[in-house]
Parts: structure tokens; C-alpha cells; sequence
DNA sequence: CTAAACAATTGATAAATGTCAATTCTATAC
DNA sequence: GTATAGAATTGACATTTATCAATTGTTTAG
């Protein structure tokens, strides 16, 4: 067994028991001592400023997989971040069917997509045993009048979404089968890395269903491309374990931009 | 010849000569008598607020077509609102080419995506005779602070385009081509008739190479998807001038949630 | 542990869309 | 007004991807 770590071990690993351990009834660990500290937290937040930030966040017991977070159409009272597990997002289309929209991973956020409406376009269901931070919207807002770093911040993460959507467009618009997959391995990838884990080496939480979904491919077509990229040598997949092995010629193959690129610093996934 | 009204026409027609008239050389024309004063405003902005507000947007000549509002890399030091004409945006791929992001008609905002990251992702360009409102962001930003009810509306506006992003990324994502065009043209539609300009009959600012390439298709494709929808009874199009002659038949070719529906009352388009 | 449900893969075929090429139409420059 | 370049349309053909069907592998419930 080479080492694998899901979502949820590295979560675990990087937070040893300590103090206060992650337990399934009582969730209560304040922001200072989350494993997602550096990560989700602007840098010039800190001492009171902390403290009223971490007033204001509610932390909910985990999500079991398949469970939701919140449902379409539901109320919008709050955003979201994944702590650690990951969660997919859909819209239900006109013949009942479901279609994704989006994954999030540890570090990510949900729900800014509702502010407009005030309710939610689509719903969040748990990919796996899943914990998410529940950041009042009404008090956040609140907040940032208080704290002008915060509100920038929460502007350069709305606009961090609008810009890694269009991202996404680029994709979805143009490309043929074997661009999108590569172009979503690559992206998957490259969210992990900046939350600390392997970008060559990772657990998909997904199904292949999912990825077809949310690339607008056929299930079975996602699995040809798998098994081709396999025969070129440019990952080694094995069920939901993916190992990249040709990042270069993935590139080339997706078509990505630079701006896509590891030059993505650590910066741009602050929050709250 | 029957009334046929472009974006440029619509907007003169609306602000017949008055103590200051658009022209050229000098548009100093104050928020209160704009002609999009109604939509562009949150309505809760008045008296020394609307001052306020006015004081710090910036309005620039018109651009003439095919003028770029910015180039894909350059600073970003402010957003825009389209105040006549019409824009694209789109990115350089690796290959050379220009995948077209978005279009951005009057009352439409541009340069949200820019925020994160301090530069602009992709350029916009003009389709026609256009004319924006620049607003420096720094100043906005400060203003949010005195003003929460600004604040709140740009966060509204930005949960809007996240919104309005994923819609597209569905239809990209799943539908076929003439799905895709349908659902296009109901897009730029609902977007006139939000901004008060007819939504059966309506000129296309922008070419069948730039509608192809903003939805992932061969030019030929939507060529012939826009005969056929002609020999369908769906729409009469002569070149750029478009009469949407059985809406019901889209929608359901289009396979659009209810939400994309005339449901969007006036509240989602307001700004600064 | 076993059965049953589900997920993933693979093959054969059909349908949709892209590509190439030719033609017509339109707008622009002189 | 005419010439020219660009845009849009149409047809023939090649390629890609979806669909249908069968098989294998994996997880879950009892």
C-alpha cells in the first residue's frame, strides 16, 4: 500500500488529538486552532479581530455521505467553507434530471452564489463523510463594516468565483472530451496542492457519473478517456485513485492557459 | 421598413436633447439624468448618498467599434457599467486564438472577475458605438463603508454574476447546439426586456463567429441552427435582426429551468 | 459471507457536429 | 459606383461523441 490520503485522513493527520478532538457530537474547535487556520483566515486578521470573526462561525455536526447541506431553493442565511471531506452542487434540469455544478473541496466555499436571490439555485449533498464552518451571512456582512480587510477580502473571493467560473466556461465551451477530463484532473489537482495535499497523486471523491455530469460528457466516454490516458501514460487511475505521471502533456492536451498555472499563490484562497 | 430599434438607438431615444446632450468630446452627464438612472441605481440611494456615489464615477468618450475598454492582463483599477452599445469579452487561448467569455449589454456590468487578482483575465472590446461609466474601484470600496446599503448591493450584484455564470456553464456543459443557441437567444432577450428594449424583436450587436465561439460551436453549426429555427417558425432572422416568434417552443428546445424565466423582477439589476 | 444493487468498463452502432470547400451576400474603402 | 474584403450560408464528408447493450468489478445490506 503506497500512501494514500483521502481528503478526510490528511484533515485528520494535520490536527492530531489535541485539546479539543473532532468528534462527531460536538463540533466545537474555534478558528485559531482549525487545521484550516492558514489557509481560511486573512493574514491581517488577528488578536479582538479574530475573535469577533470566530464569534460569528458556527460549526454544524458532519455531514454523513450523500446527506445535504442545503436544498434547492432553500433560504439563504449563511455561506459556507469545507473543512474537510468535499461536497458537489446541482441544479435539477427540466426532465428531472440532475446536473452538477460544481465540486468543493476542503477550504472552499459554498452558498455565495445565493446572495442574490436570497435563496439557494441549486443544492450541496456530501460526497463523503464531510464537516463545513457556517458563516451567518447577515453577521459576516456585519462585520465587514467593521473590519475593512474582511470586506475586501470577501469581494476578492466573489470575484475569485466569477473569474475561476469563466475558468470553467473556457472549458465546457469549446473543448473536445479528452481537453475537458484532462483540464478537470488538472484543476483538481491543483486545488489540492493549495490546500497542502499531493497534486500527483489523489483520491477523487466523485463518481465517474458525476464527471460526466459536470463535464457534459457520457458516463461512458469519461471511462474511455480514463482508460486511453491510462494507455498514453499520462495518469495511472485506479478507481477513484489517480496518480498524474505526464502533468506536461496534460496541459497540452487541455489547452489551458498559463493563468490557470501553479502561479496561483496561496493568497487567493483566504477567507473568513 | 418596421421599427427597428438597436441598443444605440433605444438609448438616444430615451434621453431625447436636454440641457446636456451625449456627445463625443465631452459626456459629463451627472447619475440623476442619466438615461439608466432607474436601473442603474439602487433605489434606496438618494439625495447626498446619489451626490456621493456620482462624484466618484468617471465617464469616459465613447469607444468606437472594435476599440478595446481594456486589454487581458492590464491593471484593474475600476469597474464598468455600459451605459449604450454593447461589448465582448474573451481570453487568448493557447493556440492563438480568442475564446469569447462573455457580452455585455447596457446596464450590464464589466471587470468583477478582475478583483481577485488585480488584472484584468480577459479583454473587452467593443461591438459598436459604446459608452461605459467607469468606476474607480478604490473609491467604491471606501464608499461601501459609509454606505451599507451600497455594500450589500454589490455583493448582490456580484452573487448575480456567480449566478448568472453557472446558468451559462449548464447550458455549456450539457445541451446540444440547438439547445445552446435557444437558450443564447432567450438570454439576450430576457437581458433587453430587463433593460426595457423590446424582447421579441432585437438586433444581434455581435457576429456568428463571435455567437459560435462564445457557445463551443463550428460557425456552420449555428448557421444552420439559425435556418433551421427559420424554417421551424421559432424566430425570423435576417441577418443581425432577430423576432422571436414562438418563445414557448424554445424555452422547451432550450431545456432552461424555470429560473432563467421572466421571474427576474427589476431588483437584480440595479448598481451604483 | 453472500446476494443484490450499483459503478465502471468495453464494444457496436447511430447521430451530431466539425472540417473543408464553394458560393452568395454585405459592408467598406477608394 | 465599383472593387474588394469580410461575413454568412450551404453542401459533402470525416470525426467525435452519444446511445444501447452486455460484462465485469465493487460496495452494501442482511
Amino acid at each position: 500500500m503506497r500512501q494514500q490520503n483521502t481528503m478526510q485522513q490528511k484533515t485528520q493527520l494535520n490536527k492530531p488529538r489535541q485539546k479539543k478532538v473532532l468528534d462527531l457530537h460536538s463540533v466545537k474547535v474555534a478558528c485559531k486552532e482549525c487545521s484550516l487556520h492558514q489557509l481560511c483566515l486573512p493574514r491581517s486578521i488577528v488578536g479582538a479581530d479574530l475573535e469577533k470573526l470566530d464569534s460569528i462561525i458556527e460549526r454544524k455536526r458532519p455531514l454523513k455521505r450523500n446527506e445535504h447541506l442545503f436544498q434547492v431553493g432553500s433560504a439563504f442565511n449563511s455561506i459556507y467553507v469545507v473543512r474537510s471531506g468535499s461536497l458537489k452542487t446541482y441544479s435539477p434540469t427540466v426532465d428531472g434530471q440532475e446536473q452538477v455544478t460544481g465540486f468543493h473541496l476542503p477550504g472552499e466555499l459554498l452558498g455565495l452564489d445565493a446572495i442574490g436571490k436570497g435563496k439557494h439555485p441549486c443544492a450541496a449533498k456530501a460526497l463523503e463523510t464531510t464537516s463545513v464552518c457556517e458563516v451567518p451571512f447577515e453577521h459576516l456582512e456585519g462585520l465587514t463594516q467593521e473590519l475593512p480587510t474582511l470586506q475586501h477580502q470577501l469581494l476578492r473571493l466573489m470575484s475569485k468565483e466569477i473569474f475561476d467560473d469563466q475558468e470553467l466556461m473556457l472549458l465546457l465551451g469549446k473543448k473536445t472530451a479528452e481537453a475537458r477530463l484532462s483540464a478537470f484532473l488538472l484543476s483538481i489537482s491543483l486545488r489540492f496542492k493549495q490546500r497542502g495535499f499531493s497534486s500527483t497523486e489523489f483520491y477523487l471523491s466523485m463518481s465517474r457519473n458525476d464527471i460526466a455530469n459536470y463535464l457534459g460528457l457520457a458516463v461512458e466516454t469519461v471511462s474511455r478517456m480514463f482508460t486511453r490516458f491510462q494507455e498514453d501514460g499520462l495518469i495511472k487511475a485506479e478507481r477513484k485513485h489517480i496518480v498524474i505521471k505526464n502533468r506536461e502533456m496534460m496541459k497540452k492536451i487541455s489547452g489551458m492557459n498559463e493563468c490557470c498555472d501553479e502561479t496561483d499563490d496561496a493568497e487567493s484562497q483566504l477567507f473568513v
